[in-house]
DNA sequence: GTGCGTGCAAAATCTTTGCATACGC
DNA sequence: GCGTATGCAAAGATTTTGCACGCAC
């Protein structure tokens, strides 16, 4: 309710689409589900958080919420469309706000030290969708992660 | 869904890549190290499999490995370039074969059964090695995780 | 008031590690 | 024989679950 997003996204929580998602299935919209999405929002698109990250993010933020919580909540923020599960290799899953301005988006991760980069690519969706298609799935989102090496890590010659 | 293992090798395990590899490192060839990397051989590329898949396999083989050895050989094998490591979202890292003649390869999985296809694209791989170079990355591999619906389960209307 | 959601702790998974023993080289 | 690898069990790390209470509706 105190908190305004610089988008032009809805000003009011009262009755937006958490909420109105929420209400649709027979949910409640409670004070730590409202934290957690809000997290993300005030981060933006892009940023890869852990369940454990969340849950120190906010008790910074002077939000407690327990960690069973917090995975119960993502894995409704996942399911409602609201977050996106991704599974690189950094141990344990991440979660990041889905938006409609942000598509899905691919990832070049670092091998060696786990510097990750975004990038986008509609060839790359196309060509996922063809496939698909041709065996008869429907696509709803597709994530290319290139695994590699990243200039500093070419530079130092460290054999792993 | 389990494939019986072949009894006779055609293989001959005296002077393979696995122990060249391994003694060029000052490591040791095992029969643990054998069998595990044996029985990826055996079923051939394009197959996932869990450490406890692999542990099961072995034991139904008459191989009996403990799953403490299956972990560490299965990291062993990756550093290697012998198997890959894969991020689906089954619950747990799956591995396959590395093979040749079985370039990156990319997945389709059906977000509500788990069933996985595979196809390849070498529209995805030019894409995915011109954003890593474009920041200057080297690319090591690319995967395409598609998240999607299969035939049968868009048929099955069920609301997650 | 009803019943969904939360917090807590215990349990369930999945993976790694310490240490004594076994064995490839 | 030397030193790496294995097996076992215990520890870690991550995620889920049972239960009683609290709170959104």
């Amino acid at each position: 309710m105190e908190k305004e997003l610089s988008t032009s996204l809805p000003l009011s929580h009262s009755d937006g689409p958490l909420e109105h998602g929420l209400h649709q299935e027979g949910r409640r919209l409670t004070p730590q589900r409202r934290r957690v999405l809000d997290l993300f929002e005030s981060i933006g698109p892009g940023t890869h958080l852990s369940a454990e990250d969340v849950h120190h993010q906010l008790l910074q933020a002077n939000s407690r919420v327990s960690l069973a919580t917090i995975y119960r909540t993502l894995r409704l923020l996942v399911e409602m469309g609201f977050l996106h599960e991704l599974e690189l290799s950094e141990g344990g899953h991440r979660f990041e706000l889905a938006s409609n301005d942000h598509p899905d988006h691919h990832h070049l991760v670092c091998i060696r030290c786990g510097r990750t980069e975004e990038f986008e690519s509609e060839t790359v969706l196309q060509a996922g969708k063809i496939a698909a298609e041709r065996i008869g799935f429907q696509l709803l989102e597709s994530t290319l992660n290139v695994r590699a090496l990243c200039p500093s890590c070419q530079n130092n010659n460290i054999i792993i």
